[in-house]
DNA sequence: TATGAATGAGTTTTCATTCAT
DNA sequence: TATGAATGAAAACTCATTCAT
């Protein structure tokens, strides 16, 4: 409910309070940078001068710019996580059809997560500390684990464990599809000729026909048992 | 400003036939590094020595790197469409489980296929020129539009063109799959942590599993209609 | 991926004054360097370890090494015309050739000065930026405007502006007959043939001649209008 | 009297004539592309295509790239030289505007050679074998001296030995005002600022006017003694 | 003679990170 | 805390020249 006005600091962040915010500060630069350049063109420097602050700085709040940008990632997917907690509770249950919907649509009102999610297995993960890497796949986990029962309590079909798998599928579709759905500036170009309009796509169309697939698939298959 | 050539390690390749052959010598030397090694830290010069060239020579036969290496991806996937051509021919119809099970043996056989397909989106489309991303993207439009004619053909309940849409996502499938399924060192380490292991994927395994789920949902989706 | 700095050399240089004196110091440093080597031999590398700094220090001063070296041009340069500036202010009028001999004698305190203006032409204007290139004619037809306007002032023959034309044939003909005097190695060693001999110039005796007959030519072409 | 036509060479060039026409057509075509591109952007290989040979085949008749253009520097220096002496040879005396005019006529039929005399220095003779510097100053001392004869035969007060260093000279002036008036892309583009517009200059009105008075000069100096 | 496949030396510049102030 | 000057590792690619054919 706080209304958050971007500020330009020019004093020290004290209190704890004022260094979270800080910390948000940068995140939300880093984000709205990378919604324009590729991590690589992203300069710790740019991202600095952005929020107003020296690059020294930067690193009082981050140990590498791969931690800072796993915090971007992590924030991101946790904000898609809670839209799709809160969606999903409003039903009893959902037919496949209406649950790749709502997964969809908690995804549009997050542009840069697909993307975010790219560089998390290419760029990120590789540079990262064991500390991070447990920190991440930790909140991963516990985040998938609680979207799985949620689907299990709205999917009966599902087992235990299954909402889970789901869960893991459904963000392996998300990466493969956002990959497809996001060409550099020069396959762009190449994308434009008539016979290739096919490899043309669009995001949030294909991921929820694509979902609704797996999700029809995953009742039918338990059904069938 | 004078440069003398000492070594001679080859034959020279002056047949159009001989030029051929040795273009796959590099490709092989490639996928070969590339199992062991990142893009990044596969230099031309180690890749140049493992096949007793010089550097130079590499650039008669490749402009640059990415060009060399979008070579094998193309390479590599050709083969998994010609190694499913070949299974889904001895079909007349196939349930979604077994074709799950044929795609996903026709990958286990290219290990690489994967990673490269990874390395496709992130490194080499963003630097190839437009001529390459053309060539590129006909032969998938094209390998996927047969693919899927077949899978047309093998699935009653497929639409004209929804097999390349299905297609598609089964690419979709494997590169987000794969992704999850190969850690970095680091991560690696992470998961090892019982409370990670659910995080610890099979990409075969999984891949089975998911595609599976997807071609039984297409298959009802299309029978509801 | 991760850069670790590991020695410390130098004081940092914060105020204006010092970063300032740094400059100069770089300047100082690639003078002298290019005293003894050529340009394509003079690496960056070894004019940062000269100076005691890193190579990517002197990037913060320079943007590049063609932009560095002009920079030793120009100071070079400005040195002459302020010599020369200096030496004629003595004079109320002046004949030929005590004007050839003030010239020369300024430019025989710059030993360099004369390869520094070959490497202008040949090596640095083709590769520096609009702005560089604006700033350093700008500076260049200021001086030569001055110094024209002072020979106008002790050649009572010449016209308004023709001071500065005649200072772009005094620069031309330090240019060329510098280019002669200056023999590479191997061309040295060919004009120790007696036959040669008078293809061995020594530069202030040859300028100084050539610089008194422009001058006594002009101050003639003049009179006799 | 002969009329030269183009050739494309598929046969074998056997006879001495036929070599030296062969090594001939190599040196017209490298003067043709070097009128198009500077000495580095020129190679070796589209040199070769240029002359429908194959790389290979430069170096049967030239060793390297420098001594080849050193063929191309001496034979246009020749030509002026010839085209000079032809001019001269039809005055009985001459007046030093008169003699400035005729030099830079001769000159302005060959519009390369200021280019190449800028080549011959910074490129060239740092990276030409003894041989060729031998061979070449020697052409150029006995052109210089036959030429010197010539001019202390037209201006009857220039004494024995002055007319080689009076040549000397022009040649100074003919590169260093060559240089001025050859900026680069980006500094020409600099140069269209109308307060640079002093630096803008017209190599054979310079040149002329800075010849006519160096003439005068030399005359008047020789009067005086 | 002619070919063209093969060779391999060579260096600026960037930018994440550190640490003196 | 904040600053920003200083650090230094890192690698693809070109092209004159050679020489097997």
């Amino acid at each position: 409910m706080t209304v958050t006005a971007r500020k330009r600091h020019t004093k020290r962040a004290r209190s704890v309070e004022a260094r979270a915010e800080r910390r948000d500060d940068i995140l939300d630069a880093a984000e709205r940078l990378f919604a324009e350049q590729r991590f690589a063109e992203l300069h710790m420097a740019r991202l600095a001068k952005e929020i107003g602050l020296a690059k020294g700085t930067l690193y009082l709040y981050f140990p590498t710019k791969e931690s800072l940008f796993l915090a971007v990632v992590q924030r991101s997917l946790d904000a898609w996580f809670v839209a799709i907690a809160e969606r999903l509770s409003r039903h009893a249950f959902i037919d496949p059809d209406a649950l790749a919907r709502e997964l969809t649509d908690a995804l549009v009102e997050r542009p840069h997560l697909t993307r975010l999610l790219s560089l998390l297995h290419t760029v990120l993960e590789p540079n990262i500390t064991e500390d991070d890497a447990v920190a991440f796949k930790a909140f991963l986990a516990r985040k998938m684990g609680r979207t799985g029962i949620e689907l299990e309590r709205l999917i009966a079909t599902l087992e235990p464990g299954q909402g889970a798998r789901l869960m893991l599928h459904v963000l392996a579709l998300l990466v493969g599809i956002g990959q497809a759905s996001d060409p550099s500036i020069v396959v762009k170009r190449a994308l434009e000729r008539p016979d290739l309009q096919h490899l043309r796509i669009d995001l949030p169309t294909e991921l929820c026909i694509a979902l609704s697939a797996l999700f029809r698939g995953f009742s039918a298959s338990l059904q069938a048992q």
